[in-house]
DNA sequence: CCCTTTTTCTTGACATTGTCAAGTAGTACT
DNA sequence: AGTACTACTTGACAATGTCAAGAAAAAGGG
């Protein structure tokens, strides 16, 4: 088994890393710079390259750190048994919105393929798809299982895009302008959600899903 | 030395915004170059600095033009009359996707906050609104008329998001791997559309709602 | 035609960036 | 002590964004 670098004294990676999210939350992934990173790590301009490749290392790390969480997640919706069969989304939908909003460092990293480094890093590819997998069953779990494995892939990409349009859009959309407070976004968010809950709960009725208890 | 005006006094803005578009196209926003840009417009570094003011303004530029597009596109869903009011969302999905899948390197700019250039290029930001409008407009028109206001917003919202998310994630998303040929990907969109589709025809019918004909 | 003004583009310069190369202080083990 | 390795540092270089200033070309008027 390989070992994790871990809290030794001051690790600068993880410092490193944490500076980088903070920058990318606050400024988006394009000003993240190697260098600013390091300023305010407070290491030279070169030590981040003994603990990431280059700059794209460190998106790749972010983004295998966000997919390795956003599988967390997945796997925390409804598994203590009590679902919600009338609503069997809802709880879906907020627990991937609130993994955007308290997470938007990593969230902007992982979805975009100039960066994410999901093709060039294979560790990060398979917590990507770690994640997919993660969706897939709580999918089944919480709506519904299909018979046909082509019907429940498509289920849960419709599932997925629908989360994802509505993070995306209000996280970096055109929408903070249209939207009042926050507190209003919040409660738009909330309306969207429970919208596309309830007509999910249509579909699965009609389909006769029943959830995977176990 | 100079390189012979093989243009004949060729639009340098239009020759540098193409330039950028493509660019992005193939390598994302993050190696868009203002250097690389000129070069490729077979002109100075310094040239595109007379029709942009500085990199966001390209972005800003982009964006803009990519916002018009889309109102455009929104437009012309379905205004001939012809109705499918069995899927009435459908042609609206697919004409989202399409417009993302023809104008990658605009879609990739549009909806990115850190340079979308929609909270500081004022321009931008109304051909933004004007297309959230269409949207509207086109939903009324497609799916149906709702009487609340909010109502009519939430719907919008969600279908947007829907198909938003489902352009994503197939155009940046953590998908092109798992997905084999172009055309499964294809046909994988195709199914999520349909069944999306499917669900708001659900949906509206509970609602009631009947399109805005005219 | 020439002269002036404005638009359009170029060259030069500078600070900052990503990254390679090489050096150095500390620790671990022999 | 010596040797190897880890975790950095300093130095250098090409490339980038952008400011400043100049040149060329076009436009307009006499």
């Amino acid at each position: 088994m390989k070992t994790v670098p871990q809290e030794q004294h001051g690790d600068v990676r993880r410092l490193v890393l944490d500076a980088a999210i903070s920058l990318i939350e606050s400024d988006g992934a394009e000003s993240l710079s190697m260098r600013e990173v390091a300023r305010r790590a407070g290491v030279s301009h070169q030590a981040p390259y003994h603990y990431f490749k280059d700059r794209s290392g460190i998106f790749a790390a972010i983004s295998q750190e966000g997919f390795a969480a956003l599988a967390n997640a997945f796997r925390q919706v409804q598994t203590d048994g009590t679902l919600d069969t009338t609503s069997p989304a809802k709880a879906g939908f907020t627990a991937y919105l609130r993994f955007a909003r308290e997470h938007v460092g990593h969230f902007r990293v992982m979805f975009r393929a100039d960066i994410s480094g999901l093709s060039s890093h294979p560790e990060a590819h398979e917590c990507a798809e770690d994640a997919f997998t993660e969706l897939l069953n709580m999918v089944a779990r919480t709506v519904g299982h299909s018979a046909d494995t082509q019907d429940a892939l498509t289920f849960a990409l419709m599932l997925w895009s629908q989360a994802h349009g509505l993070a995306t859009l209000f996280l970096d959309g055109p929408l903070e302008s249209r939207m009042g407070s926050r507190l209003e976004t919040e409660k738009q968010v909330d309306a969207v959600i429970e919208l596309a809950a309830h007509m999910v709960s249509l579909e699965a009725r009609e389909q006769g899903l029943v959830p995977a208890q176990y």
